[in-house]
DNA sequence: GTTCCTCTACGACGGAATGTCGTAGTGCAG
DNA sequence: CTGCACTACGACATTCCGTCGTAGAGGAAC
């Protein structure tokens, strides 16, 4: 069978949506044809990796997403920033066309927060 | 004896330093208790990726970056974005501490390449 | 209670990435 | 010829991860 590429990255996304979900909850969401088990499996190396958290109701496994989406992507970005020298030009340009492209308005948003940050100091 | 993290990012940091690297260069420079061939194996694998351009000098190879650090990291930057729905204010926020913390004058750079973006429009 | 069904617990297999090295061979410098 | 420096190629172990099987617990339905 075609290995799935970024299985764990499609949980994430579902427990992003927020909410509690069981492992069957997350099963038929993903992908019913594949085994109980394997999304178990997944369920619980997320959680053994802290990217869920989880709580058993009744003899079943709840599980949440232990941070937000926004949460887990910033940390990505951050972990990129952290091997840059420095903020060179090219690094936020390329960032200011992406942030443009998915959404034009977040340009606007951006400059404001810069604003708002120079004014507490 | 321990398993390196990062052997391939930190080759990777030594070309981005600039100029051409002859694997013997390399393994003076990261570390020469390992093996020759180990960095020989990681530089041939660097080329299959892409990551590294290569070319024969006197049967000697000559390494050097596919892209600048900065088109590199870019592309990571990129990557994590397209995952994000929109450009929600946390991850914004995320961006600009991080950019604070690295360079403080670069949030200075920033407004003004977002202003010189909207001239253009 | 026996039969189902649903879960968990635990382990396992296979493929890919990657850190690490050995060996054989080639070509140049003494 | 003898070294030395490099390449070419292969190999092994570990880790990550997609995928599943099996055994067993616990409740629901006959």
């Amino acid at each position: 069978m075609a290995r799935a590429p970024d299985l764990e990255r499609r949980v994430l996304d579902a427990l992003w949506r927020g909410g509690e979900w069981s492992v069957r909850d997350v099963h038929l969401d993903i992908d019913p044809a594949l085994a109980h088990t394997t999304f178990a499996t997944v369920l619980d190396r997320l959680h053994e990796k802290g990217e869920v958290d989880r709580e058993k109701v009744d003899g079943t496994w709840r599980y949440r997403a232990a941070r937000s989406r926004e949460a887990a992507l910033a940390a990505e970005v951050g972990a990129v920033l952290a091997r840059a020298e420095g903020a060179p030009d090219p690094l936020l340009v390329a960032f200011l066309d992406r942030v443009e492209q998915v959404d034009p308005r977040a340009l606007d948003r951006l400059e404001a927060l810069i604003q708002a940050r120079r004014q507490r100091g």
